[in-house]
DNA sequence: GCGATTTGCCTAAAACTATTAGGCAAATCC
DNA sequence: GGATTTGCCTAATAGTTTTAGGCAAATCGC
């Protein structure tokens, strides 16, 4: 019998884009195992669970998502960089909802360390230098940013702004700068 | 044969326990048979299907979420107003994991219409009154508010912010601060 | 090129979840 | 008390997860 030449990366990347299609939470052994032709068993050569699935998907997206937010903040600071991480962010997960919501699984502590998450804190910080934070104020602003935009993005991912006639784009625009306008009041003297 | 008593509000709230302790997508129809002691089949008498459970777990949460927004809301103006909104919301979320992931369940527009989601939105443009905000800014700070307190539960539910030494309680009250400071300065002249 | 070994996909099987159909006894209504 | 409704049951089907063991294809050593 012909061989499928399955990988693990293979999977996760089919596994990631069977996420978009269908959702991260049906991504199934079985339905990637039908995707490619075999059996589901087949799949346990590769892939240690279920669950091993779904983290590995995970990582993908999270190291994905970072690499785009570095190419997005490459030679920005200050409000052009804040906006510039904050669009990189929400096209991520306009483009790849199901990978977005993978990136959002929760990560035993030993998995997020080793992960591309630290990364995405490092971004971060670094949009902060341009803001003269002392600490323990960039922390604060860290979890501030990473919560506006996580919860922007999760909130119209589920429908929740299409009531208004008021367009998210002007909305996410007005945050943008209000929040530029928040760390710029904030700065230490 | 004696009868154990069933009905679809019973269920209702015992799946919302359930979420509670094991996480909101391990709620099943089985284990929720189990824990009454009857059969599975038994539960289709009172819920149409496992998604209808879930939905019926979501519909729950939001009423009892808004419940205790408006206690904490009531007498309450401006800032302060602001600070009992957001404590009531990361409140609820740490007491009843499940049942807050059960209130972000993504809803079809009907439902979602007739649910208590419709009061949440109220009370957060309650909340603005006291802010002086005109439309569309308004519509904008909605959104805002929302994102801000559902991804900082988000995040911080997710262990994302384990890492530093800085009190997660600190974070939350300087993040409540600024956006009343926020807001105050984007107040119509 | 060929034998030995590794590796990849297979079949088989057990366990759990979801869902439907039909039955019998308990509760409820005159 | 008899008729009807209702609640929980058994039985059966289908899908997903996971483990165990087998056979053939790929690969390695010579």
């Amino acid at each position: 019998m012909a061989r499928a030449g399955l990988t693990t990366e293979r999977l996760i990347r089919a596994g990631a884009e069977l996420a978009d299609e269908v959702g991260f939470d049906q991504v199934t052994i079985s339905a990637l195992a039908r995707r490619f032709g075999v059996k589901v068993a087949s799949l346990y050569s590769h892939l240690k669970s279920s669950q091993d699935l779904r983290t590995g998907i995970a990582l993908f997206a999270l190291e994905e998502l970072a690499d785009r937010v570095a190419d997005a903040l490459a030679g920005r600071a200050g409000r052009d960089a804040l906006a510039a991480f904050a669009a990189a962010y929400r096209d991520y997960a306009r483009e790849h909802p199901g990978r977005y919501a993978a990136a959002r699984l929760r990560l035993d502590p030993e998995t997020a360390a080793a992960s591309a998450g630290v990364r995405h804190a490092q971004m971060t910080r670094a949009i902060l230098r341009g803001y003269d934070l002392a600490e323990p104020d960039q922390t604060h602003a860290v979890r501030m940013l990473g919560s506006v935009f996580h919860g922007y993005v999760s909130l119209e991912m589920s429908g929740g702004f299409s009531h208004t006639a008021v367009d998210p784009e002007e909305s996410w625009s007005w945050i943008v700068d209000s929040l530029d306008a928040l760390l710029r009041n904030r700065a230490t003297p």
